[in-house]
DNA sequence: CACTTGACCTGTCCGC
DNA sequence: TGCGGACAGGTCAAGT
């Protein structure tokens, strides 16, 4: 659920409300969500102020003064809200759709200056929270070996057609998403660009022409960057930093579509299947399995 | 090495 | 109504 689209609009959303605050105390109820020392916490966290929020993949990067930064990743239910006055204010035109926080699902709540409290929840538990010296934060497994941000300018068609054809023998769609070939891809977007460039996702990389590998690329730009704009997609869980949800799903062609007509064809209806063992949405008539 | 499957979790939905 | 099982899907470990 939250796959880049999500993750960049908490992103947006944190770098206006958190940045200049100061942390003051840090809980979390197990350590397998926040495993760091406590003794990092007490020297680097407590009493660190928000100088930046960056993104890389699905991942979010919290830079703190101290050199220090906070790495989170959301994984499938993961939330990051942030309260602070302005949100809680009688009459804000948002006050019913803001639950009360924490609630069950919360697993680390920041205490900030000003009243402020960002929460960090996640009701399946897959998520986590990490503190690392900002400059080891490329060196972390994961930042070694995932792939190019796909809305960078110096990610070209080329660069896509090459890192993609290294899976030749898996299904496109497990090949988007492969976090090692390009970043930050999941179910709903992979859905959404095979549909825009008319490629069935079960069709193996190496039956796909370097043609269709292009329209694939423009289309994976252009959901993306909808996506972005419309604040990602809520299903179930997904909201931004202010707790609100994304609409990207009103827009959606294909993704939880079953039953419903394609919008390049009236008559037809969208199926679900199964593919790279995820549930998978397309049309089967402009999205067909070809070999060459 | 390339590729696939299962585990990690909890809440929800469906069929009996 | 209650209950078991399938399902949701990001990533990593273990399997083929």
């Amino acid at each position: 659920m939250p796959e880049l689209p999500e993750v960049e609009t908490v992103r947006l959303g944190l770098e206006k409300l958190l940045v200049g605050h100061t942390i003051l105390v840090e809980t979390h109820d197990t350590d397998k969500g926040f495993p760091n020392s406590s003794s990092d916490v007490e020297q680097f966290l407590v009493g660190a102020e928000v100088i930046a929020v960056r993104r890389r993949a699905k991942v979010l990067l919290i830079d703190l003064n101290t050199s220090y930064t906070l790495v989170i990743h959301l994984k499938m239910t993961g939330q990051l809200v942030y309260r602070g006055k302005e949100s809680f204010g009688a009459g804000h035109p948002n006050e019913s759709l803001i639950g009360a926080l924490p609630d069950r699902s919360t697993r680390v709540t920041f205490e900030l200056d000003r009243g402020a409290k960002l929460f960090f929840n996640d009701q399946r538990k897959f998520g986590w929270v990490r503190l690392l010296p900002t400059i080891e934060v490329p060196n972390i497994d994961f930042m070694k070996k995932v792939g190019p941000e796909p809305l960078e300018d110096d990610f070209t068609p080329k660069i896509f057609i090459e890192r993609i054809r290294r899976r030749a023998n898996t299904s496109i769609k497990a090949a988007l998403l492969d976090q090692t070939v390009l970043a930050g891809i999941g179910n709903i977007y992979a859905d959404e660009s095979l549909w825009g460039a008319k490629i069935h996702p079960a069709t193996h990389v190496k039956d796909v022409s370097d043609a269709e590998l292009k329209k694939l690329f423009t289309e994976i730009q252009y959901v993306l960057r909808l996506a972005i704009e419309k604040g990602g997609s809520t299903d179930k869980n997904y909201v931004n930093a202010e707790g609100k949800k994304g609409s990207y799903i009103d827009f959606a062609r294909v993704f939880r579509r079953e039953g419903l007509p394609c919008p390049r064809h009236s008559d037809t209806l969208i199926v679900k299947s199964k593919v790279a063992g995820r549930g998978t949405h397309t049309c089967p008539r402009c999205q067909t399995i070809v070999k060459y």
